[in-house]
DNA sequence: AGATCGACCAAAAAACCAATATAGTCGAAA
DNA sequence: TTTCGACTATATTGGTTTTTTGGTCGATCT
């Protein structure tokens, strides 16, 4: 059964690039934990780093979908706009591979890293657009530049949990998304 | 004149680290071209990392002095803002060694390049509370919590000039600093 | 015919070692 | 007291050898 192979290595690999990262893991221990010959790896995937994509795809479209599944729940795009930084914060980090991917330097050398890097980062802005546009569709928002405006979101959010420094002081996460939110829905809200 | 020498081997000290960087920079280098001996140069600095330290407060001192000009001739907490934003956009870039003692990935385990780093940070959002307040003082500005929202906004710029992907679209820094001020000050001035 | 395997290979990485360079020291000299 | 540069311990560098790794491919199995 081909496709319970392609699924077995992917499985695999996940658990194995999540514990000791994509360079550190070889195809070797894949092929063993797998208990297939490493040739057959090679049959199933072009490469060592198409594997690492196709997992690191995987991740992305989990958190894709803990996020549609947030937004659902949502009526105003206050409450859209809150669901998605808060359920991206919860989610992310627990992706290992998606966010190792995302963040480890000696990984943004690799095409595919940078491509996902940048594909990230416009899905998020083009979230946040549209639920921003929703806002001013529904005359809740009043926005000059929506693309602007999530770009200045999904960047503040981004800079929440960047370190910085080593030992900064640790902003509050969870307090400051919140005060952030208020202060920008009070900065995009429709005037009454 | 043992002024004029401690000057001297900061000066060139300046020079050499800002050119090749702080690990490419011999103490033999420094003496060479202050033309006094090595152990001159202990004589005056404890170690080549004072030796750096101080030049990174030097260029720190600089950017400062910049900022408390720009700020000088502002009377609106606005304009403060846009000013300490814009002045310190504008140079830290120039002072090559101080930026690199923020920034640098390779400098970040010397101990005293993370103080720096912290202090930076703190001082940053230090100045911009200090507007914020003013602005609450002045009724100008309605702000809850003046230290969250000045994170918010040391965060938010720090954040547009960070490189999260390389082959960005290149955030238009200048356009954004506009519009992201722009948001900023509807949200945080006081309704009529 | 297609799927599987593991021996094999070229290149990369790691380990090893001698040579060189560097930060810091210190005694002699000014 | 200040200055210097030879010296030292340690770190770094460059070259060589060994090992490892991603990927290939022919033999074998199904």
């Amino acid at each position: 059964m081909e496709i319970d192979k392609r699924i077995t290595i992917l499985n695999v690999s996940q658990a194995l690039f999540s514990r000791f990262g994509f360079v550190k893991t070889t195809v070797d221990e894949i092929a063993k934990l797998a208990r297939i010959g490493k040739g057959t790896v090679y049959h199933y995937f072009k490469s060592k780093e198409q594997v690492f994509a196709e997992v690191i795809k995987r991740e992305s479209n989990t958190l894709q979908e803990k996020i549609q599944k947030a937004l659902r729940g949502k009526q105003t795009p206050q409450d859209k706009l809150t669901a998605f930084v808060k359920t991206r914060s919860r989610h992310l980090k627990d992706l290992t591979n998606y966010y190792s991917a995302l963040t480890d330097d000696y990984l943004e050398h690799y095409a595919f890293v940078e491509e996902t890097r940048q594909k990230y980062l416009e899905r998020e802005i083009q979230t946040v657009k549209d639920i921003l546009e929703e806002g001013v569709e529904k005359g809740v928002f009043d926005i000059e530049d929506t693309k602007i405006t999530a770009q200045a979101i999904v960047l503040l959010f981004k800079a929440l949990e960047y370190p910085w420094s080593v030992k900064k002081d640790k902003f509050d996460i969870e307090l400051s998304t919140n005060k952030f939110l208020n202060i920008l829905f009070k900065g995009i809200e429709k005037r009454k």
